[in-house]
DNA sequence: CGCCGCTGTGCAAGCGCTTACAGGTATACA
DNA sequence: TGTATACCTGTAAGCGCTTGCACAGCGGCG
């Protein structure tokens, strides 16, 4: 395809390629005459503008880079699905840079792949960074947002860890049950480590508003997987009826999958003998049954490039109100129900 | 940021912006003083190349566009997962163009950001492209690679279908079995629609190699997912013990464990009452202990990345040899076993 | 009626790089 | 010593767009 370029256009249209750039980009006034013309010409050749030459000369890419730390999880995939939906519907493209490839191919993507002015703004989902991560990101002078997990000094999309296992555990409370155990995050597991201890606080709050006391032989910690999950709720699970939960609370859908397979495995019947209860509203969770705290990834990534845009383009009318907190909703489905008395 | 540019490094290191230039990309003449003098000043200076300006003064863009239909299967992102890596070592951004978001921005990938010429090359991800979308890549002159399924007049990788679905069906018929069941793909859910055939093919292949008749019976077709399969295989092994398959073949591992759970749920044992073998070596098929007949989609990423640099690169000593058939490996674990007698 | 402000358009100067070309210096070879 | 053959370097012409500036035309307003 010898690529058409923008005289061409202009010489069809009879105008000057001033004008062909302002009809087609929108910014400065154009006669709707001269408008029509070019977008006539610019589809009659099949014009596509260079994005690197519109991107030289403007300083602008109309592309953005999204960072994460997994492609295998559906967490960051869903949010990723999302970012890129709404991105590209702007117009966008997304350059992703995938940083689980290690430590030294980490260090590129903040040392080089980000510096190369590629992207208009960045989008971190759930990343730990190091201070001097974020200080390379900021120097990029660059709109930036996080997605899942909070980042020093930089503006993040989460929902509220605390109040949705709070809401998880009250749900099993509510129901009856006492003995609810809780299948967490391991701290040094999850890249983000505030979420898994956020969500175990919000399960300790609801156990001490309902009065009921924290037992530490309830918990057990795991790396958010179906396989972790199924492992440590073995755990609980196998402890001798007296003392076994009749409820458990897991950190994600993943690992309270793992609680119902597990519980089968034992020969437990979930709800009767023990209710589950997830957070996320992962695919999987409704063929499962599983009771969860359903939060939006998608949105989540469509919000973020909201904020982003908003930014990008001020003139875009986004109503996006700065600061409503992200939602998230209880589903109750098959895998929670009253203790059997 | 206050970016840095070429002239700046040039004047600090005492040398012209073309000596900078050859220097940094490797092409052209320099002295091993001149280069140390470059390299030192670029790194003193925080340099970072644009790409913008790189790449309309050149022509290469170090970017590959990767097409997907899904992101949220593990086959795709495991592909994805691996180019990416791989196109990252050699320098190369990838820009994500995911087509599940509808008909209209799937038109938008193929009629507009696919000829914004911001890719040096594409990736297509098992899509089942119409004509004229292959026309239009074909058009953009740029190397072009399809992983996991044939697209007409353009390089593909993908393992024999055949061949996997025959050895994961030989496996079951050496263990004894001769009531095998199979769990197919339903031709119009799957976006290339020549993987359920060639699977189901590799499947009758082997039954008729070892003179077992094909039962019509025995064939339940689903959409590749833990839940399709699990209704599927739930009709499978609802029949009477008479006529019930002692074992199934799944075309998927999510479908496979799909079949497993629908066995424990009728309360059969697996692999006692019913053996179980997926395609895939999914990352929960150890979990679930399923044997299967891996595949390695990273790699497969990996390897169409290899192809594209040959073409991008030619002095890059890629040692591709260009036919060598993409592996598979049967992985026996405990969901296969002897029939009882 | 004169002035102002707005719209619509073109000219041309870049944006930050790459690379053809030309020239200059060193080495090899006759 | 002369000449061919490397190797090294700088000059400058773009790559294809965007946009500041200048200017022309036009209606509105005091």
């Amino acid at each position: 395809m010898q690529t058409v370029s923008i005289a061409e256009v202009a010489q069809r249209a009879g105008v000057s390629t001033a004008t062909v750039s302002r009809a087609l980009s929108g910014r400065g006034h154009v006669s709707a005459a001269a408008k029509d013309a070019v977008l006539r010409a610019a589809h009659d050749l099949g014009y596509v503008v260079s994005s690197n030459a519109s991107s030289l000369a403007s300083g602008r890419t109309r592309n953005v880079g999204v960072v994460l730390p997994f492609l295998d999880r559906w967490y960051f995939t869903s949010v990723l699905e999302g970012a890129q939906q709404a991105l590209m519907r702007a117009g966008y493209d997304v350059t992703l840079y995938n940083v689980s490839g290690g430590p030294e191919l980490r260090d590129r993507v903040f040392e080089e792949f980000l510096l190369r002015q590629r992207v208009d703004a960045v989008i971190a989902v759930s990343l730990e960074l190091t201070p001097h991560e974020v200080s390379r990101l900021l120097a990029l002078g660059k709109p930036l947002v996080g997605v899942g997990g909070p980042i020093p000094d930089v503006r993040t999309l989460a929902i509220d860890d605390v109040a949705v296992a709070h809401l998880a555990t009250e749900h099993l409370i509510g129901l009856g049950h006492t003995r609810i155990g809780h299948l967490g995050g391991r701290p040094e597991f999850d890249s983000d480590f505030h979420l898994p201890v956020q969500r175990r606080q919000g399960y300790e709050a609801a156990l001490a508003e309902a009065g009921i006391p924290l037992d530490p032989d309830l918990v057990a910690n795991a790396d958010f997987t179906v396989q972790g999950g199924y492992h440590a709720a073995k755990q609980l699970l196998g402890a001798h009826p007296r003392s076994r939960p009749t409820a458990i609370f897991a950190a994600s859908d993943e690992m309270g999958m793992g609680a119902i397979l597990a519980a089968r495995d034992l020969g437990l019947s979930v709800p009767h003998d023990v209710s589950v209860a997830g957070i996320d509203d992962h695919d999987q969770a409704d063929f499962f049954g599983l009771t969860t705290v359903a939060q939006f990834p998608r949105e989540q990534g469509a919000r973020a490039v909201d904020i982003l845009l908003e930014q990008l383009e001020p003139q875009h009318d986004h109503a996006v109100a700065a600061d409503i907190p992200l939602p998230f909703a209880l589903v109750v489905r098959s895998s929670t129900a009253r203790p059997r008395d």
